[in-house]
DNA sequence: CGCAATATTGAAAACGATCAAGGGTCGTGG
DNA sequence: CCACGACCCTTGATCGTTTTCAATATTGCG
């Protein structure tokens, strides 16, 4: 079903009805196919559109005057790209294709209608972004008081624990269409660095990224390391019923 | 009046009617003082309210296993006080009063059955947390790709913009309640090395932080040094009429 | 007035960046 | 089918920024 990935992750916080199902399914029609590359939104454009990932990933940046990119957050199935920039009339970063996508286009103002008739999908998409923030506040944490070695692991256990819930991960690991230079803006470190992280985890056995494959080794010791908690990921059930 | 602070701020993004003000002022009655240091919330804290600052400083941190602290934004009048915990069960990060501070209490339910009534908040309250995220994320590009002295000046300078706003700074400078530690922890740094930067910043007449007050001696100079542009808090008027 | 918190400075050490070079892989076009 | 270029990965050497450790002011508050 095309609207599933939305509608089923919106259901986790509220329970939504059998008419705020069908209000969230009239304005999830356009479905698009976008390339590697390409930039759904981007710094300073007006009347941008969000839309919900259905295949592939994406990353969402900014960059500084002098050039450097710093990537926000990567994108898997499921998750919004570009929620925040249809509330500003002008958006305040980019987001791109990281692999072929698939994603389905939602209109400012449809969402917003449909505010009117289904107050409960208001309060699920508020959910939506506090929880896309509690994942921006996290790499937050990160990059300010996280060395190297713990941030790259953190970074790659949240990416699995992600990808779980939406089944493209097992507890081995999961694969990862990132380079390095993505990790590397990611994690506010240079590519080189990156490169000799990811080998010195190798080398200690925790944890393997090659070919576009993550591999944990030892998830309890790598959990360890990163001081990874999953709890601002998670969720127990619907908060509204 | 009391509730301006927030009305105020909300309806910048969307107009909202008599109706809606009226919901508003609804539950913004609780109106509390706090004192320095008192946790308003704390990681793991189920059922959490949230607050509108009326009056005075706060910060929200979260802390890693090895109990580094990681501030992630800083609080003043007019701004939200863990609207993000009040839509999880459980809050996810800390809010401290860093000054005596005056703040009205916003009840979950009452903001959820508001959405019902008024769905037009529903939209201006999604809008005030993208805004927040909007600062995190400029927080983020901060630790991860400026130096140790932009990433300073750029944090004075966007309080600086903020406290303009509601009328607590002017070109000049601003009162600022900070110690070099808070700094530190916001920016990812040692508080040594803030010190340090400082006085460099002072050095090299920049601008001046002592005594509790943030002086811009050239803030020209300064803007193009941190690279600070103001687009990711500005808002051109209400989106929604 | 006295203590605790905050600010300041120096010296040494660590971490990560930068510079530089080489190797692999993949897709495209000749 | 091979050659080439683009992109990505890898490693070594050196440099610079920031941390850490340590000691000493200074400030503010009860």
């Amino acid at each position: 079903m095309h609207q599933s990935a939305l509608s089923l992750k919106l259901s986790t916080f509220v329970s939504l009805s059998e008419t705020d199902l069908a209000t969230l399914a009239r304005f999830l029609i356009r479905r698009r196919n976008f390339t590697v590359g390409y930039e759904l939104t981007h710094e300073g454009q007006v009347n941008a559109s969000a839309f919900v990932l259905a295949e592939g990933w994406a990353f969402s940046y900014k960059t500084t005057p002098d050039g450097d990119r710093q990537i926000v957050d990567f994108q898997v199935p499921g998750d919004f790209l570009g929620l925040r920039s249809i509330l500003f009339r002008t958006s305040d970063h980019n987001v791109e294709a990281l692999t072929r996508i698939e994603a389905t286009e939602v209109l400012a103002s449809d969402l917003f209608d449909a505010f009117a008739d289904a107050p409960r999908l208001a309060t699920a998409v508020l959910w939506a972004a506090s929880r896309d923030e509690a994942m921006v506040v996290e790499h937050l944490v990160n990059l300010g008081r996280r060395t190297a070695e713990e941030r790259t692991a953190h970074l790659l256990l949240e990416l699995g624990a992600r990808l779980k819930l939406v089944g493209l991960a097992d507890d081995a690991g999961f694969d990862c269409p990132l380079t390095q230079y993505h990790l590397a803006d990611a994690l506010g470190l240079s590519a080189v660095h990156v490169n000799r992280v990811l080998r010195h985890l190798r080398e200690q056995k925790l944890m393997t990224f090659q070919k576009g494959r993550v591999v944990f080794d030892d998830f309890a010791r790598l959990t360890d390391l990163a001081g990874f908690d999953t709890s601002y990921l998670d969720q127990d059930g619907p908060l509204l019923r």
